[in-house]
DNA sequence: ATTTTGTTTTTTATCTACAATAAACATTTT
DNA sequence: AAAATGTTTATTGTAGATAAAAAACAAAAT
């Protein structure tokens, strides 16, 4: 098999879900748009519902004819891509506990395991590998280096020094940019998660990303965005393994994001650079003890 | 063809030209450990050194009997590995004039002008994606972001940051860390290349790449000496191709360096940040001025 | 007992082929 | 004329195959 027709698969689901019976439907290219795919594949998706007797297609004539069911539907192990597939399975691997710092990474058990090509998984490990928890040694196997104490510090020095950087940005930039209103709207989820905190504080993660990417993107630096990317993506499938979300932790980090949210309005450097530090310093602990036990005996 | 033996012959030569007629020589392994390479490769070593009548093999018993020619050694397009020259190939494309920020980069075509395959070319753009010139939209073509003045702002705020960091690192370290003697060497060398400015001024770029690699490693941060060695590559081939070495300049950065040095020894982290700064600001504007005319024009 | 050599097995690096997808070109419709 | 549809071509994503290189295992020599 060359090529899985995923992206097909997936972008029929999300168009058949959002027809209405009667409606009709727009021209290819503004379908094409719409989903972020091709034309080809647009007209692919428009010739199975056609086939299904979901629409009818006569040229620029598309009528929905009935709600497509969830039987309609791929089922989802067909629509998630490849590389996606081969992250979830290896983060999955690499954060468990039988994976010591050290490990050597095969490329072949690793494709027969996740049921694909050595290609792709090679690629992956490629990519991957700017994250920092990987090294090759050419010709030779992937070495794991582990999430360990080394890679928490390495990590937090660098996300403090470009943080730093970040929101003394965002504290320059005019008062009529976009952000300022994304920041005032995030103070609000701030502060509508904190009157629910014994309910909610499981939910703190992700808000806590976006508040951080929204500082970044002041910055506007590819590589500081690049290196946020790569922590969003670490951090997604640590916390999704280890579930140490702590309320009164997360209830501290909160406050900590609305001083710090405060600071920014000021426009105060010095109160900036004062409000970031307290918040880095926290969440530097926050990360610090969430490391796996065995990974921390190895320093 | 399903891999080139690029390995074996540039360790041949390698081995080949160290060889001293009527000399021993040691055991497989330690042979191996020499080259870097394993010991099937060294062994394949010694018997083609063997068949060419360049040494006596029997066992353990391994003589020189005649020195190796020139002719004996492989010529030099068969011990490149094919990444290097795919990365030359690349760097050569996308630093020439017409290359121009945008344009799309398509791996067939060059993998074709390169003369391998696409799997290659896929493998090495993935790679060259994380120094930030060129981009991928998936499913998708490559796009070529360029050498452009955001490039080098973007680039030029990091290494500050990130040097400012390992300077006061450097300071830090005990007094008995090897970094030290090292500094110490590196400041006769600067001080001879001073004394021989005119003849030598354009052998500074290589003294400059060491020393802030010298710098960097004291911060013992995996993400900062990756981000070094990318800045060490970009900057090994814009400066082969725009031979910008102004004497004036490279004598001054000399300076900068020596005064860096100085403050460094002096253990006094103002003096150090104060030095480190005044070097990264003439820095940026020697990265700043060696831009290529079409891509500034472009901002 | 440890190191060295001889032999076999495993794994990586790379090429080629092909389906999925995107993109380009041609024709028709408004 | 501009936008839509119909058709063809180009390009990417992935699997599978194979030589090179590394690594493991076995036997011999110090």
């Amino acid at each position: 098999m060359a090529r899985q027709n995923t992206v097909f698969k997936e972008a029929y689901n999300r168009y058949a879900v959002a027809l209405r019976t009667d409606t009709a439907l727009p021209s290819e290219p503004e379908i094409a748009a719409q989903l972020g795919v091709s034309r080809s594949t647009a007209r692919a998706i428009l010739t199975r519902l056609s086939e299904e007797g979901i629409i009818r297609w006569n040229k620029r004539q598309k009528t929905v004819l009935r709600q497509p069911t969830d039987r309609d539907l791929f089922p989802s192990e067909e629509t998630d891509s490849l590389h996606d597939i081969i992250e979830r399975s290896f983060m999955q691997r690499i954060l468990s506990d039988d994976a010591a710092p050290g490990m050597q990474i095969n490329e072949l058990e690793l494709a027969r395991e996740i049921g694909t090509g050595t290609t792709s998984v090679r690629e992956f490990l490629i990519r991957f590998s700017r994250f920092g928890l990987i090294e090759k040694r050419p010709n030779s196997h992937w070495t794991l280096k582990g999430f360990t104490r080394e890679f928490a510090l390495e990590l937090a020095d660098v996300r403090e020094m470009f943080e730093l950087h970040s929101a003394a940005e965002f504290g320059r930039l005019p008062r009529d940019n976009q952000a300022w209103t994304d920041l005032a709207t995030m103070r609000e989820e701030h502060l509508a998660m904190l009157a629910d905190i014994n309910q909610r504080f499981k939910d703190f993660s992700v808000l806590d990303e976006r508040f951080h990417l929204l500082i970044h993107r002041a910055s506007k630096n590819r590589f500081i965005a690049d290196f946020y990317d790569a922590i969003a993506i670490i951090f997604h499938y640590h916390y999704q393994w280890n579930k140490t979300a702590a309320r009164e932790r997360n209830e501290r980090a909160i406050h900590e994001h609305l001083d710090y949210i405060a600071a920014l309005e000021s426009g105060d450097q010095a109160a900036i650079e004062k409000a970031c530090r307290v918040h880095l310093r926290s969440a530097r602990q926050t990360l610090l003890q969430s490391l796996p036990q065995i990974a921390t005996e190895s320093v």
